[in-house]
RNA sequence: GCCACCAUGGCUUAGCGGUAUAGCACCUCAUUGGUAAUGAGGAGGUCGCGAGUUCAAUUCUCGCUGGUGGCUCCA
């Protein structure tokens, strides 16, 4: 028989008769239990019912590696289709892909099935996973896969969109089941057993909103029930740490019914935060030579016409207000809703919008005077509250609100000046990230489609802003993405992006260049030439806005926060009644040095009233008795459980006020461990 | 907006065709207690809103409002 050489991971060659499938070479190489989920062939991911017939190198694929999990993700995929199908024969699966959190798979005919109907799937999947099906790899031709999937429209689509005239493609088979895919697949629905059916939604086919509604169920898969109970219980862990959940608890924020969806109450420990915020982050405006301006809630419609923001953004803006004497002449002649904003989109009547930008007030208040080279870069700063009609279903917590007010500012340069000022916005990124000890965040830096005629501008002006843009990224010393057809229309831009507690992605920040803007305002200055010159804009509000940006501060810190951020910084806590003037007294005394504080002279006992404030997480607790108020001292119970007792007054005061004033991460002013 | 699910005092929650549990928080009294729940008592709810079915609805049906997961991951 014909031998063939196997080149092993670790660089040996083994010899093999052909025929051999590269499971058994896996099994060769590391046992019988080698926890492996597919094979490596010549570092293509393969079925190990893959016959070998060449030389060729081999390795297996590990069930915990992440092409391993993608893999049993993929088979798990369809087992849920197979059970889904043999529970609902009317169901037409569509498509089911693993991701990041699981898998999915997404069916036709599947209406009305709910949350309460995965257990029945989830049960009649353990029991295909028990029934050891073995899953096999099939190749067929186009003219198969189109009788094969006859009563499936969805998936005639694929064959249709996917393969080329006249190939063929490989469907993937268990029990009576078969599905269209290239694989590869574990070799068994047994190594299936430990999954977990999550939630039900909806999905359009093929993400179009203007095509079918199917039913998306999502689900996990782990390799051993161990792994899955503890990827269960990280999952709830981690719902510990929303902010939505924990702005509740901590008091932090509110969102009302009657206010209205989106719009967040700040109260008054949240407010604290954002205030924090705001001064630290006015603090490096300054001397990075912004100009703090202020500006409306609103303006006139035909400054949105210039800016292009209405109608364009229509659908995505609160509806305009038009002045009574106007509304009321307008009712008086049957004007009728739609005829009101026919009128005010062709500019025949005038009314003010509830801004979604601040980029047009901003404008006006460089073009209100003459400009010279030498004012350039005049940077305009503004904690901008904007306007945004977002859709009922995606607006959530502080992370997606139709109210917010954006860290914005907008800078007028010269075309030289793009890439200093550029750098400059990153930078103030950068120093506020560190501070407050976010490293996991991605950065996109978005270019032009070199194909598309969309944009506006000269190339060779998109060509220095883009390198600038890159430039800066670089700076960041954080992996970023260049992502071309992601650049906005009028310029090339940078975005941050963060993960919340659910996996979630946001967009924080973002920094762009905008060509458009100023030609649209006719903006100028006067150039050193004496000649009247374009400048460029900067859009930049690097934490995007206070809602979100807090909204994920408050997941980042778990709800504790660092003392500096803490809405209180110390609770004094009384042993008994007769300490409550001492512990007001030095409430006092705290408060004039800067500190948050809150006093508990209630007559509850000592442990329960520091059972009831950790609830709260405040950084320290002041704990005074007989002891303390007799030598002036305090005791000290640091939000980690860590005690100093007798410690003096004004050196615990010093010293948590060089806590605050250094920003430090967690609070720490404890001498004694005692957990 | 669309699909599924959810909505009971400040929070967490039981319950059901006959107007409702419990715990924490709150208040009162006793206790004056030293670092994760002292004891006893009390108050607090038109069961999200509006209609319908019924002798009767928090419970069933419909509508609305609000919330949650998702609607970008492509055989």
């Amino acid at each position: 028989m014909p031998m063939i050489q196997v080149t092993l991971p670790d660089g040996e060659v083994n010899e093999y008769s052909t025929g051999i499938t590269a499971g058994e070479v896996v099994i060769d190489i590391f046992g019988r239990k080698h926890g492996c989920v597919a094979a490596f062939i010549d570092d293509e991911q393969r079925d190990f019912s893959t016959i070998i017939s060449n030389n060729c190198s081999i390795d297996g694929i590990s069930a915990e590696s992440e092409e391993g999990i993608h893999v049993m993700r993929h088979s798990a995929a369809h087992l849920l289709a197979q059970a889904v199908v043999m529970l609902y024969p009317e169901a037409k699966p569509t498509i089911g892909p693993a991701i990041e959190r699981g898998f999915y798979y997404d069916f036709a005919n599947l209406e009305s099935f709910g949350e309460t109907d995965l257990k029945a799937v989830q049960k009649k999947m353990h029991e295909l996973a028990r029934n050891n099906l073995t899953i096999e790899r099939v190749e067929c031709s186009e003219d198969e896969l189109t009788e094969l999937f006859a009563t499936n429209p969805y998936k005639l689509e694929i064959i249709a969109d996917k393969l080329e005239d006249g190939d063929g493609s490989t469907i993937y088979r268990q029990g009576e089941w078969y599905d269209l895919c290239l694989g590869p697949h574990v070799h068994s629905t047994a190594k299936l057993m430990h999954v977990r059916l999550t939630s039900v939604s909806s999905a359009f086919w093929r993400g179009d909103q203007n095509r079918e509604q199917l039913t998306r169920i999502y689900g996990l898969v782990e390799a051993s029930k161990e792994a899955l109970k503890l990827k269960m219980a990280a999952l709830e862990e981690a719902k510990k740490r929303d902010h939505r959940k924990l702005g509740k608890d901590l008091q932090l924020f509110h969102v009302d019914e009657d206010v209205g969806q989106g719009l967040i109450l700040w109260t008054p420990r949240g407010a604290i935060i954002r205030t924090v915020l705001q001064n630290f982050i006015s603090e490096h405006l300054t001397r990075q030579g912004y100009h703090q301006v202020y500006t409306p809630h609103i303006g006139k419609l035909d400054l949105y016409r210039i800016s292009g923001h209405f109608p364009y953004y229509q659908d995505s803006q609160y509806p305009p207000l038009v002045e009574k004497d106007l509304m009321k002449k307008l009712s008086d002649d049957g004007c009728s809703c739609s005829d009101l904003s026919n009128l005010m989109v062709s500019g025949d009547i005038d009314g003010y919008m509830l801004k979604p930008m601040n980029c047009p007030h901003h404008i006006k208040i460089y073009s209100s005077q003459p400009r010279s080279y030498r004012d350039l870069p005049l940077r305009f700063a503004e904690f901008g509250t904007v306007y945004r009609w977002e859709q009922t279903g995606e607006i959530s917590g502080m992370t997606r609100v139709r109210g917010f007010t954006q860290d914005d500012a907008h800078l007028f340069v010269t075309e030289d000046q793009i890439a200093a000022e550029v750098l400059g916005c990153i930078e103030l990124v950068q120093i506020i990230f560190a501070a407050l000890g976010m490293s996991d965040y991605r950065v996109r830096v978005g270019l032009r489609d070199p194909d598309s005629s969309k944009y506006v501008g000269e190339s060779q002006r998109w060509d220095r802003a883009e390198e600038a843009c890159r430039k800066a990224a670089d700076s960041l010393g954080v992996n970023w993405s260049e992502e071309p057809g992601e650049a906005a229309f009028y310029g090339p831009k940078i975005d941050f992006i963060v993960k919340d507690v659910i996996g979630r992605e946001w967009q924080l920040g973002t920094v762009q260049v905008d060509y458009n803007l100023p030609e649209r305002f006719e903006l100028n200055y006067k150039g050193s030439d004496g000649e009247l010159h374009r400048p460029v804009m900067i859009h930049r509000a690097p934490f995007g806005s206070m809602e979100r940006f807090c909204g994920v501060l408050i997941e980042h810190f778990a709800g504790k926060f660092p003392t500096w951020l803490s809405p209180t910084q110390a609770h004094i806590i009384t042993i008994s009644e007769k300490h409550a003037d001492y512990a007001n007294k030095i409430a006092t005394k705290m408060r004039n040095a800067g500190i948050r504080v809150e006093v508990d002279d209630s007559d509850a006992t000592i442990g329960k009233k520091i059972r009831n404030h950790r609830k709260m997480y405040p950084a320290y607790m002041i704990i005074v008795g007989d002891g303390e108020m007799e030598n002036g001292t305090v005791s000290i119970r640091a939000r980690n459980g860590n005690q100093s007792a007798d410690v003096a007054l004004d050196s615990f005061i010093t010293d948590i006020c060089e806590e605050i004033e250094k920003k430090v991460a967690v609070p720490s002013l404890v001498l004694e461990e005692n957990c």
